[in-house]
RNA sequence: GGAGAGAUGGCCGAGCGGUCGAAGGCGCGCCCCUGCUAAGGGCGUAUAGGACAAAAUCCUAUCGAGGGUUCGAAUCCCUCUCUCUCCGCCA
């Protein structure tokens, strides 16, 4: 949620940024909302303040012994007003919040601006894709040929988007997720932590928008709770409400999870294969920050995901996203994406966004700064990585002509010394 | 599933219809005293929003959440959430 104050300081500046997006601001709405609160708001604590001060009297006056009955008739004069008063107040709020919700974070100063992803900008490229002397294959076909990656099953349980491992192709789903953790936790300072995949409307809102986003989710049937679409919903949703002691910061969680998500709106894209699936295991990494530090913090996270391809010899890129492209929270994100020989194509396999205030304004996330005022954290987060995906890379990268799958070397102690995956 | 207890400020903890944004303590900050790593004293110390160009100031809201009763609610009533204790059940 952006700041409102922002919004009454600078409309026009507010949405200048927004149009960079891609976003059109009412402005007209929003003065008016502004105007119709103002008015309301004024009006209304005026005659609070009235009925306080002669409800005071009252007490003082019974406490006297005297006869109350006439400030009390005054109070009752102005009780219906005050009552239509004060709903409307909370009507205009709601409509304010409501407003508010639904407008995305305002995007860095870095970031380019752009319509769509062809205006991405790429910032640097690791690894030389490697060549291939026979006719290479994606990773559905891969899987088939080695009868450990079986979508028909999953069907039959449970429609499609799902995916059934087995053998050495499910071990090394559960290496690659054992190894991320294991260097985010040793090498890279995070405090792994264990959550529910289920989380409350309050915690959706905390971090995205659930007016907005609600058709992405799934939500459990007669309950207050959504499957995660991500571990940043649980983790991220640790310091709501919190005030925590400037010297906590940074705060850094790795999680690893399955991540759920309904996929509306995706029909017909990424149809074949297990890359944008409803059920998907991710290991992310969450910071909270302090606000001088976060851009650096950024940098820091991106670096870490960037670590797991290094150490697993796969090809990627790192894009800087466009105005028009970063998600609605963010005010900065880097895809890292991974070389799919199958597509000839790099893919996503990781993102990582600094939020700024956005979130931890929703969230109501602070600090003691270094006044002893409370001050809103910065919070980010970033995927280290998406283990789906990076089970899709393994295969499609360190695949062999005869149909075998090479382990890549930092994995073979989590496959109990393996090298090679064959049928 | 059954029975009971509870949720108050950074923390502990009083208050159970009026002068309570909330005693007291701890912690923290500033100052004073003290010839010494102890102790004592004074003052201050919630958050959000609004009025004002701004400061000072004033006002409003907030004692788990949401409703209600009342001239007036931290205090009474209802609903919900969470925590704890005991019994039952259970991976």
């Amino acid at each position: 949620m952006l700041d409102i104050q922002l919004l009454r300081n600078d409309l026009q500046g507010v949405a200048g940024r927004l149009a960079d997006r891609g976003i059109t601001l009412d402005t007209a709405a929003f003065e008016r909302l502004e105007a119709g609160r103002k008015a309301v708001q004024t009006q209304t604590q005026e005659l609070q303040a009235k009925r306080n001060q002669l409800s005071r009297q009252v007490g003082q006056s019974k406490a006297r012994g005297e006869d109350a009955s006439a400030l009390m008739a005054e109070v009752n004069a102005q009780a219906d007003k005050l009552k239509a008063l004060e709903q409307e107040l909370a009507t205009v709020q709601a409509e304010l919040d409501g407003f508010l919700a639904v407008i995305p974070n305002l995007p860095h100063a870095s970031v380019p601006v752009g319509k769509s992803p062809d205006d991405n900008l790429e910032i640097r490229r690791v690894g030389t894709p490697r060549t291939y002397d026979f006719k290479v294959k994606d990773h559905v076909d891969v899987g088939a040929a080695l009868g450990q990656l079986d979508f028909d099953t999953a069907a039959k349980l449970a429609g499609a988007r799902f995916v059934v491992l087995k053998k050495h192709v499910a071990r090394l789903h559960r290496a690659l997720a054992q190894f991320m953790l294991d260097v985010h936790t040793q090498e890279h300072g995070y405090t792994e932590v264990y959550v529910p995949y289920m989380v409350t409307a309050e915690c959706a809102n905390g971090v995205s928008s659930l007016a907005k986003f609600k058709d992405d989710l799934f939500k459990l049937e007669g309950r207050d709770l959504y499957l995660i679409p991500t571990a940043e919903y649980p983790v991220t949703n640790f310091v709501r409400g919190e005030i925590l002691a400037g010297e906590q910061l940074p705060l850094k969680f790795v999680c690893h999870t399955p991540c759920f998500r309904s996929e509306a709106g995706s029909y017909g894209k990424d149809t074949r294969g297990m890359l944008r699936q409803h059920q998907f295991d991710k290991v992310e990494l969450v910071q909270i920050a302090h606000p001088a530090q976060s851009y650096d913090r950024l940098e820091e996270l991106t670096g870490h995901a960037e670590t797991i391809l290094k150490r697993l010899e796969l090809p990627y890129r790192v894009m800087t996203l466009c105005t028009g492209d970063i998600g609605f929270s963010s005010a900065k994100t880097y895809d890292i994406e991974v070389w799919l020989p199958g597509q000839s194509a790099y893919r996503e396999i990781s993102s990582c966004s600094n939020f700024e205030a956005f979130q931890a304004r929703r969230m109501q996330a602070r600090f003691r700064n270094d006044k002893g005022k409370p001050e809103l954290v910065h919070t980010l987060n970033g995927s280290g990585l998406a283990v789906g995906r990076t089970l899709v890379a393994v295969l499609e990268n360190y695949q062999n002509a005869d149909g075998s799958v090479t382990v890549p070397p930092v994995l073979r102690p989590y496959m109990g010394g393996t090298d090679k995956i064959t049928a």
